[in-house]
DNA sequence: CTGTTAGCGCCTTCAG
DNA sequence: CTGAAGGCGCTAACAG
């Protein structure tokens, strides 16, 4: 069987009207009696008539489609916004388009292949978004928002999260437990997130009246093999009796380390994760992390990307969820301590 | 800045040309002298000139874009499958676009949203393909490649892996190491490949000799959480000494099952996954498990389905790759036996 | 409530 | 090697 079109001149013919009627009746909108529009759909029906894609964008000058960017674009983080995306955006028939590359570096490029009518809108997942970037998207007036970007300060809306909170929240709660020798695995360097959450670690410690020895502070990236790297150096420091890791992997990297190491977890060593992905509760032993609330995040700024499509102005343009600790087995009091 | 739309035809005026010529020397085809080209290509570069995607398509009638579905977009499986795909992609001047959808179940749908004028061609991984949706592939005549597909004998090319081969393969190890009493948790009921994997387990288990007791084989679905529900049940059974697994999801939460019902992993227990994510090898203690080529799935898949696109025949259109066993911490011999 | 006219931006003819 | 005319399929805008 060849592959069949159907143009809407087509069911026009069959159907006895016009071809505006048509476009008319299936794009739900008023201008066409019940019996013409019942006549129209039932010729649809057995044609297998649907617009095709192109034609309607070219004429109307809307897709209907969003781009997702993401830098590693399938993350457990990633999937988690990207599903509160797609709730969000569900009812306002839309569909979601992710852009994949084997490169995760040229994020220009894939803005670039977004932006030349495939798409309404752009929602970039965690993007370092160079300033070349930015202007590019401003000049282009192409409606975008930014979920967790490595920088702040980038002149487009943005959704990001309450890092410093969050791990005060989990350093107080390292305290509350007894520890005193807390050490910190930061991220990635070149992120605002790594610096904001490390501020949360410095204030609690500040807090408590405990110094904050630098030689018990690390980086990693925001990896497994990462984590393990680093904490295997850090845990040189016998003393240490707890960690806080800059990230999920970069915990269950660093509890590796430390079993490795001969260090059970969390009876010589408490480690707390941030992100809370899927895998952190699935982990052995539980992970204790912060929550970020990757799905509101996503809902969030799907939202805000209608709005600026529907030509709404924004309330706020800079969006902060808050986070919350989640405590499960891999935080207990040190040794020694009731 | 308003949102600067430049089109061929201020290209050509800039650059005192037609627009055909833009559009011939933009596309890098013959017909068009040096100065010409060099003369529009600076014009191109001033101007910021980029197709639109919409028009083109609709008067070229190709796209570039290739969309690949998957019932779970984003799990690590599909991770792996679309890099490969990526990569064989890469040269060809095509974009890949993932459809994301919240509703993992209509698979349909999404093909059709595909269908109309977005893509060129169109890769499936894992999915249900319900003979509905196979007849709308090929009465529509969309080139489509399947990669893992539930169920087998579809009339569409598809990229399987050797499912049998490969829990043959886990199962002698285990008999090689010892084991006599090993139990098999299945994978989901509803996919060809979990019943070539059980029969991988069946025929190594009658070719040494052994016994296959049904009250030692379970069926979980392929996520952490059936596989530790589904284990829970089955080491009941006390005699187990070891576990071969559907997948390495259900490998990881069976692990823990063991684990919480006080039988240590390898010591008490030997388990063996199948997959090979990345995962795996993370996982403590890391996964022995039988390798599926991701990647080279990806590959196959994508470069049978630029064939078709190209309208070459396609030697083969049942593609079977090998698998691999992967050892590592999971198994050891069982206790007793030196 | 329905039909007509025009054009979205590009590429494929066919001439020159 | 370059230009001019036409149309891809659909939808705005305006008639009737």
């Amino acid at each position: 069987m060849p592959p069949e079109k159907v143009t809407i001149a087509q069911v026009a013919a069959e159907a006895g009207v016009s071809a505006m009627t048509v476009s008319n009746v299936v794009n739900g909108r008023a201008g066409a009696s019940d019996a013409t529009r019942q006549r129209v759909l039932k010729v649809v029906e057995r044609l297998g008539y649907k617009p095709n894609a192109s034609a309607r964008t070219l004429s109307s000058g809307r897709t209907g489609l969003i781009g997702i960017i993401a830098l590693d674009l399938i993350s457990e983080y990633a999937h988690e916004i990207v599903r509160g995306i797609a709730v969000e955006l569900a009812d306002d028939e839309r569909e979601l388009l992710l852009n994949v590359s084997i490169d995760a570096i040229r994020e220009r490029e894939r803005v670039d292949f977004f932006s030349h009518g495939l798409v309404d809108g752009l929602i970039l997942i965690a993007p370092a978004l160079e300033p070349r970037t930015v202007e590019f998207i401003q000049d282009k007036g192409l409606p975008t928002v930014v979920i967790d970007p490595r920088r702040l300060g980038v002149g487009l809306p943005r959704v990001t999260v309450d890092n410093t909170d969050g791990v005060r929240q989990a350093t107080e709660h390292l305290i509350a437990l007894g520890h005193r020798e807390i050490g910190y695995i930061k991220g990635e360097e070149d992120h605002e997130s790594t610096e904001a959450r490390y501020r949360g670690y410095v204030d609690a410690m500040r807090i408590a009246g405990l110094p904050v020895d630098e030689a018990r502070v690390s980086s990693a990236s925001f990896s497994y093999a990462s984590g393990f790297r680093v904490a295997t150096g850090l845990l040189r420091d016998e003393g240490l009796t707890a960690v806080v890791c800059g990230s999920d992997l970069v915990a269950i990297g660093a509890m590796d380390a430390a079993r490795s190491l001969g260090r059970a977890v969390p009876d010589d060593l408490s480690i707390v994760g941030f992100d809370d992905l899927p895998r952190a509760s699935q982990n052995y032993p539980a992970l204790t992390t912060v929550r970020q609330p990757l799905h509101d995040m996503g809902q969030a700024g799907a939202r805000a990307l209608i709005s600026i499509i529907e030509g709404r102005p924004l309330a706020v343009d800079r969006m902060t969820l808050p986070t919350t600790l989640v405590l499960r087995d891999s935080t207990a009091a040190p040794r020694g301590v009731a």
